[in-house]
DNA sequence: GTTTGAGGTTGATGTTCATCAACCCAGGGC
DNA sequence: GCCCTGGGTTGATGAACATCAACCTCAAAC
């Protein structure tokens, strides 16, 4: 209603897709310098989501994927039958959607964790552009194959993991996904509630505050609400039975 | 040793696709007439694997996409703590390997389940011919995003259904796809072991038996070691949770 | 024929985690 | 100030499934 919050909704200003701090991690990464102008004509700006908000919403039209600038978001399916898993957490310079791709509608929902800005890239051009250039579809490739790889790692974990072992590995990718985007690897927010994190993990929320307290007793770690800091990572590793050199998976 | 068998294994026949009895489901579904030949001179005919056997291991270099020409094959990671995840089971005329695209190396080993023969699509080639032919790269795309659905799909169920939605909905994904391949979507061979079923849904070998035996008292359908015969699609679609005109998930 | 071993089934017991319930805390609206 | 609500924590109980162990079956090997 006040006319000064009009100023975001407006006009979005045209993306410069070279002056983004993201640029190293999104989509120009794989892009020539001289082809950029091409993938800055094919983004858009999209709007400015408020926490809870729905970027897009599961069964409607597929229209673009997502790329994260701001904030962060998470996806969603529904079954018939009305229950919901969480299927991935996006941080800024991340793709959303690209599980949408073999159909006319999205196959997931994707809600706003916070306050979030998004650049889009609509469907029916992200072929072309990625037959027009060919490190453009290497990187979509790449980007859904790993897509691919993250899931499995976590149905690995859905089905062998503890509650423990789930909560660390989680807590041990945020942190060096953080650490990527020269943030903090020891001290930052979950962009996520209790109740996503049991979700997505496959667990109850009692549990996984459970886990938090145990965490905590054992000095691995501080909680206060969203705010954590890691104490020891390397104990965090061993639960999370990860070699200490290895990638995390999501 | 017996010389007679040397024939299939000596100089393997060049493939057509145009004359495969699998060109409606593989990947020259997705390329027109006259292009086929550009996928015919890509394409490799592989060898024939008896059961058991590797056709390719996590870790080793990515160097092809398998397509499953008969028999059938099954994907598992390794963490490095050692246990197993079996990520999917692929009949004739699915895609294997797409997982590692994004790297170098293959990010799951695949083993025949059976007498399997295949077709590659070398690493290499992949991505030039899908440049060259954009309803082949559109196809990957689908074929990928698909991929990505199904993991999400398996995920959904480790993490919220019983034993007994998850058995019934891998037997329910048999049938539709065997139903596809213009075999009977009730009476089928498993292709794989109870304890490739267990791995696969996040249980342990006992309970797919005991399910198994469950099913069978409620007249559900009947089972000898891999040979299934599905008495009453309806109920298990139910316990599944599956609307009757849903598609089943992988 | 016998042996052997992998794959499969069945039963008894145990453990992890879900569920139910109560309660706390902080923030927003009034 | 007060209430109210959503998110989070803690404790007690129960259920689904894993685990352990024994046993069966059948086919291949000898």
């Amino acid at each position: 209603m006040a006319p000064t919050i009009k100023l975001q909704k407006a006009a979005p200003l045209k993306v410069s897709c070279q002056q983004c701090s993201l640029s190293n991690l999104c989509l120009p990464l794989a892009v020539d310098e001289q082809d950029l102008d091409r993938l800055e004509n094919v983004i858009e700006q999209g709007r400015i989501y408020s926490r809870g908000e729905y970027v897009f919403e599961q069964n409607s039209p597929f229209r673009s994927c997502i790329a994260v600038r701001s904030g962060a978001i998470k996806t969603t399916m529904v079954t018939e039958n009305g229950d919901e898993q969480v299927t991935g957490f996006y941080l800024p310079g991340e793709l959303v959607g690209l599980d949408s791709l073999s159909s006319s509608k999205y196959a997931c929902s994707a809600k706003a964790l916070d306050r979030t800005s998004v650049c889009e890239l609509p469907a029916d051009q992200l072929e072309e552009l990625s037959h027009k250039l060919p490190g453009l579809q290497h990187h979509f490739f790449h980007l859904m194959s790993q897509e691919i790889q993250n899931s499995h790692q976590l149905a690995l974990m859905l089905s062998k993991r503890t509650a423990e072992e789930r909560i660390a590995s989680l807590l041990l990718s945020l942190s060096s996904r953080f650490q990527r985007r020269r943030l903090s690897p020891t001290h930052f927010q979950l962009p996520m509630a209790r109740n996503d994190i049991a979700n997505f993990l496959g667990l109850a929320v009692e549990t996984v505050s459970r886990v938090f307290t145990r965490f905590q007793q054992q000095r691995l770690l501080t909680a206060r609400g969203r705010e954590v800091e890691l104490l020891d990572v390397n104990a965090l590793r061993q639960i999370a039975q990860e070699a200490s050199d290895d990638k995390p998976c999501f």
